[in-house]
DNA sequence: CCTACCGATCGGTAGG
DNA sequence: CCTACCGATCGGTAGG
């Protein structure tokens, strides 16, 4: 039975890899059997069919959790410190693994969304250091809900990052640096 | 000549129509051309293989411009009206047409984002009603470039946009109405 | 877990 | 612009 677990995460992880590269209808269980070591009939004896895989993988692999678990390592002395921390840390991590917004593009795309009621109600609520650590920090900030600062926050890395790929590089010294992005953030969120 | 020119452009618009609700992998060439109203092999008359036919629809349809026209048509006496509405209007836009970005979405992970650069070279500069209001309205602004401006209002809006697709309807009471959101983007632009 | 195979569909070509 | 067709590949099944 262990060993059996063991053979589906590996096609999870194998199937995640070729998804977030090819999209849904571009990656073959033939492919996704190979880089697991098996053969694809195989894959069938741990899923009914491909849209279960997808349907796993998403709901294991949904980005706002990866998200918050990155920003569970944050750390800043002010309420200043820890959101511009927050944002770079984030912005890195976004663009040096870009895979992890391609699996929710290719959900909204050739799955119409219909996954992610499923993920949400599966993995939340997340016990959220960072979320804890605003709370702390209230007095430096404007009287704004947290969730409604958290989505802000999450909302400025987007819009660094798809900015910097609508774009595309090379473009970019005319749009501004992402420093200046989040100085507008910080000025509508923080105090004085 | 111009009978030609009118049946390349239903081809585009048929297979623009496919991309954005199936992907790239997902849509057939037999699809797109029944919808054309064509057989596939009439295809390549028109274009030397698929990959062409999306090429050209990307740059064509890039989002980044069909958005800068959205925002030439809206109003605003002070600068909070013009944000305001423009931030309410795309959102609606947005909202009421997904595929909008599901294009864009396509390229980044069907295509690697290889065709951006041609299509924001190809497309550029649109020449922006709403650039220039917001100048006019300098006064009424915190000193922040425009371009940094502009890129941050579109920020908000997908930060809008992309966290309900996150979160999924009906899971979005506890993060806050967008209206709050719109709040704090307006209070890191404006004056006093 | 495999080999062997199914019908369906794919992008693209030949030839008119 | 079409019919007819190519080899390749697809998701999935049979049977062991």
């Amino acid at each position: 039975m262990s060993s059996e677990d063991s053979r589906k995460k590996e096609i999870l992880e194998s199937a995640y890899l070729m998804f977030i590269e090819r999209g849904y209808r571009g990656s073959s269980l033939r492919d996704i059997a190979e880089q697991a070591g098996i053969k694809a009939a195989s894959i069938y004896n741990h899923f009914a069919n491909k849209e279960e895989i997808f349907e796993a993988v998403f709901i294991e692999k949904h980005p706002l959790f990866a998200i918050l678990s990155i920003l569970d390592s944050v750390q800043g002395e002010t309420a200043e410190e820890l959101l511009n921390n927050a944002i770079n840390r984030l912005t890195e991590e976004l663009q040096s693994n870009p895979g992890l917004l391609n699996l929710f593009f290719v959900e909204v795309v050739e799955m119409e969304g219909k996954h992610i009621p499923q993920a949400i109600k599966t993995n939340f609520p997340p016990d959220s250091n960072f979320i804890r650590k605003i709370f702390e920090m209230k007095s430096e900030i404007r009287d704004i809900p947290v969730p409604v600062l958290i989505r802000s926050l999450i909302g400025t890395i987007f819009a660094n990052i798809m900015f910097n790929w609508f774009i595309g590089e090379g473009n970019l010294k005319r749009w501004g640096k992402p420093s200046e992005l989040t100085d507008v953030f910080l000025r509508g969120i923080l105090k004085t």
